[in-house]
DNA sequence: CTTGACTAGTACGGTATCTAACCATATAGT
DNA sequence: ACTATATGGTTAGATACCGTACTAGTCAAG
C-alpha cells in the first residue's frame, strides 16, 4: 500500500531540506552555516534591532536554539548582543559591519546556486508553488502551540 | 530588496520541514523519532533486507547518519543486523516481528495528524505540489556528488 | 601472489534542533 | 507591599546530520 499524498510531499520536503541545506552550506563563505546565514539575512532585510526571542519566533526555531546560534554569530564577531536597557531579563542584537559584509559575500555566493534553481526548475514553477507551501507552514505553525 | 523567489522557496521548505518533524514526532509511540519511522516505513513498503548503505541511498543521507539511526532501531529492537554472508565488509539489516508492530503504531499515530493535512489543506494541491518537489529533489540530488 | 585502489561500515568533532529544567527579572492580584 | 505567576534567556541532555578520517575486507593489475 503507498504511502498518503501528504506523507509522500512531507518526505519530499525533509529530502529537499536536507540536500539543499547541505549544498548551500559548502558554498557558504566564513564558515557560515545555513541558520546563521539565514539570521543575518534577516537583519539586513528588516534592519534595526531585536531580542533573541523576536528572532526565534520569526525564524520559527525555539529560543533555547536561537540562544546557540547567535553565540556562535556573536563568537565570530558578525552581531553583537547588549543588555537591554529597558528590561532586565532581556537583550538586544544587533548586527555589526562584519556581519553585513559577511552577509554580502554569502549572497555573492550562493547567487549562482539560487540562479541554477531558477533556470532549471523555472521561475514560474516556483510562483505557483510558494502560496501552497505558505498554508503548508501556516497550518504547521497553528499546530505548534 | 526581497529575496529571490527560490531563496524564499527554500527557506519555507526548511520551516515546514522543521515544523513538522517536531509535531509528528511528538506523536510517535516507542520513543521514535521520524528518520527512525522512516527506515520501518521503508522496510514495510519495500520488504526484505537490505544493507546500510542501501538504505543510506535510498533515504538521502550520508551513510554515516545510516549507522546512527541503524544502532538505535537495533537497541530497540526494531530490526535485525547480520553480516552479509557474502561479503565481509558489509552487512544485512532487517525488521524484526516488534519493529512492525511499532510501524503500525505509529502509522495509527501519525494518521490523525496526516488527515487533518488533507483535509484542511486539500488533497488537490498536494497532487499539484508532488511533482514540482520531485523536480526539486532531483535538481539537489544531482549536484550532491 | 602481492600490491594498490576501491568499497562497506564506524568513529569523531562540530552544528542544529528539540524538550525540560532552571535563573533572574517583571508584573499582577490581593 | 507581598506573593504568585509569567516572561526572557541559558543550560543540559538527546537525536540527527555532515565531513573527515579510519579500519577491514574485496578486487584487479601486474
Amino acid at each position: 500500500m503507498a504511502d498518503p499524498i501528504a506523507f509522500r510531499v512531507m518526505n519530499e520536503i525533509g529530502i529537499i531540506d536536507q540536500l539543499g541545506t547541505t549544498l548551500f552550506e559548502r558554498s557558504l563563505p566564513h564558515g557560515l552555516t545555513v541558520p546563521q546565514f539565514i539570521v543575518l539575512n534577516h537583519f539586513v532585510r528588516l534592519g534595526g534591532e531585536r531580542s533573541p526571542l523576536e528572532l526565534a519566533d520569526a525564524l520559527q526555531v525555539t529560543k533555547a536554539t536561537m540562544t546557540s546560534t547567535l553565540q556562535r554569530l556573536e563568537a565570530k564577531g558578525f552581531i553583537a548582543i547588549t543588555p537591554d536597557p529597558s528590561d532586565g531579563r532581556a537583550k538586544r542584537v544587533a548586527m555589526t559591519t562584519l556581519g553585513s559584509k559577511a552577509r554580502g559575500d554569502a549572497i555573492k555566493a550562493i547567487a549562482e546556486d539560487l540562479s541554477a534553481l531558477e533556470t532549471e526548475i523555472g521561475r514560474a514553477e516556483f510562483e505557483v508553488a510558494l502560496p501552497f507551501l505558505l498554508k503548508l507552514r501556516t497550518f504547521f505553525d497553528r499546530r505548534r502551540r
